[in-house]
DNA sequence: CTTATAAATGTTATATTATTACATAGTGTT
DNA sequence: AACACTATGTAATAATATAACATTTATAAG
């Protein structure tokens, strides 16, 4: 069981485009899109987005500066991430594999060390665009 | 055998800055740290960066926006790249895994779509760091 | 060697992404 | 009420990255 999270008004908001958004959100896209609800400087909308990475909301995708709601009912593991990316049409897929999120946790490197968080990301040509 | 580059002025500058520091670097770092050798414009450390990173002697971390020389005899496998990153001092090793490697371009998403190319960065303490 | 072509460089300006600093307001606890 | 804590508002600026265009250099045919 993980605690749940009362967002704040900003919170919601920009929870809310992320959420409803078929593709990852930019910061900057965010903060137009929220400007007609008050919203109006860069910060508010990083720092609601810096809390909804924090208690796994949302996701940051390093590789595109970009962010994506959970797709795992507000991952327990928001420390531990896997993307797949497609290079062409940039469609994210958030991949939920207990295999493979046993097999990078109990992943040792070469002095035995094992590490519970990580950032995964995939890339390659989704179903759509390989046809 | 894969085919041999040979580096250009300007990427061959770049990539020995990067090769000789112990840390991943960042580009605006770069650019301060070549100015004297007549490197004056951010997009002339980009494009150095660019291909260097295209043909494997660098790597990017996503998470820092820093560059790392490929710690792995440059890099066959230039697009499926592994790092562990220390959070405290951030100290960034490459890892090279072949059991990873292969489990990763193995893996299989929910429509069995199979992926060459990665990145992935573990998170956490190093021995330095642990102690 | 000349011409054609592609790759790399130089330079200026600008776009995009993210943080610092400081003031104010709300929320819950004692 | 007093306190601590979190969130918000606002302005300015820092850090990261690309666009556009002119010029030069390397590579390869002919
Ligand atoms: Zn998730
Ligand atoms: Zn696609
Ligand atoms: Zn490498
Ligand atoms: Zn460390």
């Amino acid at each position: 069981m993980h605690k749940e999270h009362t967002l704040t008004k900003n919170q919601q908001i920009i929870f809310d485009i992320i959420d409803k958004s078929p593709e990852p959100l930019k910061a900057y896209s965010i903060l137009f899109n929220v400007q007609k609800k008050g919203i109006k400087a860069p910060l508010q909308v990083y720092r609601a987005l810096d809390k909804l990475v924090e208690i796994g909301k949302i996701h940051k995708i390093e590789s595109r500066n970009a962010f994506i709601a959970c797709q795992n009912s507000s991952c327990q593991v928001a420390k531990a991430t896997a993307f797949s990316i497609c290079e062409m049409c940039e469609k994210v897929t958030e991949i939920s594999s207990t295999g493979l999120s046993k097999y990078l946790t109990n992943f040792k490197d070469k002095e035995g060390m094992k590490y519970s968080k990580y950032n995964l990301e995939f890339f390659g040509l989704c179903k759509k665009c390989r046809t």
